[in-house]
DNA sequence: CGCCTTCTTGAGGGGCGTCAAGCCCAGTGG
DNA sequence: CCACTGGGCTTGACGCCCCTCAAGAAGGCG
């Protein structure tokens, strides 16, 4: 069965199920593919399924009449994507790197959620984690500089790449998911100035930028520092 | 019983109890006041209650370890304030005017979820509320200007004052549960520019300021349209 | 009436946006 | 193999929006 080897299956919202409710489940998926800059749900579409990311990033976009744009949030494997009980979305969907995701019709996993308590907790709990993430970065757009911000979302990417990371490991090499205009609008900034703390970080040793992709973290702990501003770091 | 007559009942969390289930959060429930400006959860504390609001305004707080700080979101009756499944709290809530809360012991709401699908529903529906919400202002404090954050704020309490609002309906009052540093909180701004936009609408006969904690709109077309930006608006 | 908190207004400066030019590099076709 | 092309990235010059600092006004309360 397709489910029953899904690689994002145990920590994903499908991990508490029955057997019986992973068949049912199994029958009704169907695996997509997108390639960097597809959009995988327009704002206003109506919503008719739901997926869980195998693999890849994606983000989630608001946009302001005028054209400016703000990313309210990246889903990285196993994350869920779709609103749940939404008729429509009020956000676009967006892939920022390849994406594979496994989807399936809207009305499967309601009435999985109605027979499954675990089911439902598990997307309770997503969603919870969700929330918590949303506040975290509301303060960082709200009340951190450029360069905090900049700081903050390096921090962010190298959790996710290795979350067991020590602080010793250094130096280290992440892969951003990001191009230069998508992290801006992730930090409510413009490309320019993302450049340009890149630059700053690079000339203060805390960082190296081989190349567009790539970043090597070479002091840790005064990244840290200037992302939760817990001491006083020149740069 | 308490429950039975609670105002807040409808439409909070407690709303799809049995009324065996509702007899047994009746017992367990407390009736707790708090003034303006009262810490009501503290970061970092030990997480052992939940609350519904019965009546006032919440505003959940993030702290920067240097003094900066944001508010992450605020809670009005009969909202549900205390962060599920968490032992211990990230945000700290403040009453933000005089409060009146419903609170229960941890336990008690847990297992309640657990023996009742339709509160884990309703938690799921009204923690998705609040992403939703918490996205929404994400955009609102990383991609509008000081002039746009103030109408949306004000837009933000009309809608709470009175939902059923036409536009037509225009000039009506209303009513400030926040202060002005509050606000800027909020709003990612400084009190001084809060207080300069506000100037700067009542110049432009949007709203009248007839004191500190009222707002007469005159204009709401035009308080809308600077606030979703749906068209220029020369202020 | 005096004191304290909150609000308002002004003057000045800085951080980040805007505009513009040039660089890097992958993909394409000759 | 290399010229060409176009999108993304980087850097500089300049200006504006909002923050900072400061002083005074307006209430609230003993």
């Amino acid at each position: 069965v397709v489910c029953q080897s899904c690689e994002a299956r145990h920590k994903g919202v499908c991990g508490g199920l029955e057997s019986a409710e992973l068949s049912y489940l199994a029958k009704n998926t169907s695996k997509k593919a997108y390639r960097r800059g597809e959009e995988i749900l327009a704002a206003g579409e109506k919503l008719d399924r739901y997926s869980n990311i195998l693999s890849g990033v994606v983000k989630l976009v608001k946009l302001l009449p005028d054209g400016r744009q703000q990313i309210v949030g990246l889903q990285f494997a196993p994350d869920f994507v779709g609103q749940l009980f939404a008729d429509t979305s009020n956000i676009s969907a967006e892939a920022a790197t390849d994406v594979r995701l496994c989807t399936f019709p809207r009305q499967v996993l309601e009435s999985l959620a109605e027979q499954s308590p675990a089911m439902e907790h598990r997307l309770l709990q997503q969603t919870l984690r969700g929330l918590d993430d949303a506040r975290d970065w509301m303060l960082t757009l709200g009340r951190k500089t450029a360069k905090e911000k900049v700081a903050s979302f390096l921090m962010l990417i190298s959790a996710y790449s290795d979350p067991e990371r020590k602080e010793f490991e250094t130096p280290f090499t992440i892969d951003l998911p990001l191009k230069r205009g998508d992290i801006a609008d992730y930090l409510s900034l413009t490309v320019e100035t993302v450049c340009r703390q890149l630059t700053n970080l690079r000339k203060a040793k805390i960082i190296d930028v081989p190349n567009r992709q790539h970043i090597i973290v070479l002091d840790l702990v005064r990244l840290r520092a200037l992302a939760e501003q817990t001491e006083i770091v020149d740069v």
